[in-house]
DNA sequence: CGTTTCTTTGAATCCGGTCAAGGTCCGTGG
DNA sequence: CCACGGACCTTGACCGGATTCAAAGAAACG
């Protein structure tokens, strides 16, 4: 299982975590922690607070691949099957609310809010995954990267974007080489549609043409 | 809406047809026949009963990403939003079973038996799409196109399995040209993982070697 | 049997990967 | 406060796998 460091039960004033009801649990993680394993049984819900996660998977032969970035409000944890495909890790230290789904049938009035939550999670998830599955068929290192600013400029809002990621976590979420997506961001900075401040947080200075990179 | 060439009624003795009740209704469609477009209302479900059918989705400028290809038995048709974000077409002739997934309010004690069909044939999609995704974004093309023919193998049962989609329907399942998978499906025949018999139907004569060559 | 469409194969090209070196940032400890 | 070390990021040169372009071959169809 994977390490704790920290929980509490839910205090009433926090609005994000009602919709767990008496079942929902704050856990804390450190950056890099694990918050699951690849493997492990998958009988958890999980909603980020504060902070943000990644979710990953591991060939045997030590290639991986990114399913998803997580920021505040987001849900994940949702599998299809009983056990987890992909691992999760704290990318910064963050506070995550936890709920164990087959506790839904011991919360009366609460369950049908529950269900309708994890159903609504499921259906994002499939629609995230199916627009990551198109940008990584069909798509160019510039395209790709170009997709990966645009979206995260979108969910992480503010003036100036952090991104909580490394390049390696980049590139492989997008399927290249951390090589190709420090060129790639070198190549939209020098043509002026984003513009870094420090490696790890940028500012989209063209917004129509960055749009223009990305193809939908 | 896409073209409905033939209705009729479910007939009892059918048993594939059982788990909609009678909300559901057969369609055939031709090779080649639109089943439902990119962008149009997602309200209904569907199953293959006979023949096969692909997803897929066109950018502007005409690349395509095919989704999924699905057989006789398998659950196609659900979506996240309300609209699809895929189009499907029939690879070949095919009977379906489609049912209105709005009329399940309708149909009583059917209900609860309907609402987790269309639940396992969500997560049955999402976690089809994570191996997709991972395909895509972390395999060579020789692999792709191995893992592509072991699955398929797996799917279409028997002896020999039958090709019922193009070399360009893989190349866009697995983000490649055609000139690429006609070239790994040479190579794979000449080092002797599997056998054709004209293009569109071959054999595993060495399943172990093909199962290395995938990689999990 | 001729036409069209799909598939295979070859040669040249190019995008992204690999290898290697240098730079930046940051935390630690002298 | 600065020096050192390590992790992460950037850049360049070269390489190789996949694409592109082109043509020939095979299969489907009227």
């Amino acid at each position: 299982m994977a390490a704790q460091t920290q929980m509490e039960t839910i205090t009433p004033r926090m609005t994000a975590m009602d919709v767990f009801g008496p079942i929902g649990v704050l856990m804390h993680f450190a950056a890099g922690e694990e918050i699951y394993a690849q493997e492990e049984p998958a009988d958890l819900l999980y909603q980020v607070i504060e902070g943000s996660v990644r979710t990953s998977r591991l060939l045997t032969d030590g290639r991986r691949q990114i399913g998803n970035f997580y920021y505040p409000d987001d849900f994940f944890g949702v599998e299809p099957g009983d056990d987890h495909r992909f691992s999760a890790e704290a990318l910064s230290d963050c506070t995550i609310l936890v709920a164990r789904r087959s506790a839904v049938r011991h919360c009366g009035e609460e369950r049908g809010r529950l269900e309708e939550l994890i159903w609504a999670a499921t259906t994002h998830e499939l629609a995230r995954t199916q627009e990551h599955l198109f940008m990584l068929g069909r798509k160019s290192a510039c395209e790709k990267v170009a997709c990966f600013l645009m979206i995260t400029a979108d969910r992480v809002r503010g003036e100036l974007t952090t991104l909580t990621m490394s390049r390696q976590d980049m590139a492989d979420y997008l399927g290249l080489t951390i090589e190709t997506v420090s060129r790639m961001l070198s190549q939209l900075q020098s043509s002026g549609v984003v513009e870094f401040c420090g490696c790890r947080s940028f500012r989209v200075t063209h917004p129509l043409r960055l749009a223009r990179l990305v193809t939908a």
